[in-house]
DNA sequence: GGCGGCGGTGATACACTGTAACAAACCCGC
DNA sequence: GCGGGTTTGTTACAGTGTATCACCGCCGCC
């Protein structure tokens, strides 16, 4: 789950974000369309990652179908202005917990049991991750960190029930 | 980054990989089928991230047919057994380079102009995530850390053409 | 007002990635 | 040889993502 302790307040919720979602957009001169921001909102609500097509069909109601590829060309729009995040352990998206500094990496934390994603951040990891690339002769366009594993609030459901 | 130079010597050949495959699954009391060998052989001949139907379709032969079911299962295989790894960004695979302590993490380095995918690994980087997955009330089951760039061989060539 | 361009959306089709289920073949110890 | 586990073949299918074209709405321009 999101919004876990630790980092209470680390997530915004979904009236924030789409607030931020318009403002950034109003900012740079592009289009906070209906569609995109119900996309975001379908992303911002649910504290879980979303597949594409979990997205579509929550925004499907009947008579008005939402096409997956309509998804994915509002989440590529979201992902390029750095509202959501893809993870690809999971084909699926979240929100953009905070604004991050451009080009900051970022850590994200997936919890097997609840399927809750956080974020987290190191300058101890990025410095070692660029000082280890330097080493290499590799030049990082950019990368992805995803750790797997069992957050606080579901480790402490799992071992007093 | 452990052996790669320009990129020439940089893959553990062939060979190499099917003896050490060979003499892990003797090892381990498990079967290093043909098939198995086979896929192993595709993946490390190339010397960039093979998709699982790139594979099939390599390993075919008018006549006789490999469908991608019985590829992702050697792969299954071959992962469990150390002897692969997945590149989660491009969902393709490559052999995995040498071996590496139990437990310990990696770092793909993903070249996006020749698609060559080296391995690196870093104390600094590992420490540092730890730390700060403690931080967080976070317990690690299993992570990944690929990064996309230009690879040095491929910037020497775009510089001086 | 008409016209053309441009970005966004809808819709269909398709390609790519991965899994489920079941049957047949194989191997190994008894 | 027989029984049981493992591997492979085969088919079908679910899930993920992209290409293409048509249409719409908007804005600037003539």
């Amino acid at each position: 789950m999101h919004r876990h302790e630790g980092h209470a307040a680390c997530h915004a919720d979904a009236d924030d974000m789409l607030a931020r979602a318009e403002a950034v957009c109003r900012e740079r001169g592009l289009q906070f369309t209906p569609l995109r921001r119900d996309v975001l909102e379908a992303v911002a609500e649910s504290g879980k990652a979303q597949g594409a097509y979990d997205i579509a069909e929550r925004l499907s109601a009947p008579g008005k179908r939402v096409a997956p590829v309509s998804v994915y060309r509002a989440l590529d729009f979201l992902m390029e202005q750095g509202l959501v995040h893809r993870i690809a352990s999971r084909n699926a998206f979240i929100p953009c917990a905070h604004g991050h500094a451009p080009g900051e990496g970022v850590i994200f934390l997936i919890c097997r049991s609840c399927g809750g994603v956080d974020e987290a951040s190191s300058v101890e990891v990025e410095g070692g991750l660029g000082r280890t690339l330097e080493r290499a002769g590799f030049t990082p366009v950019h990368s992805i960190l995803e750790v797997e594993g069992d957050c606080g609030a579901c480790r402490e459901r799992m071992q007093a029930p």
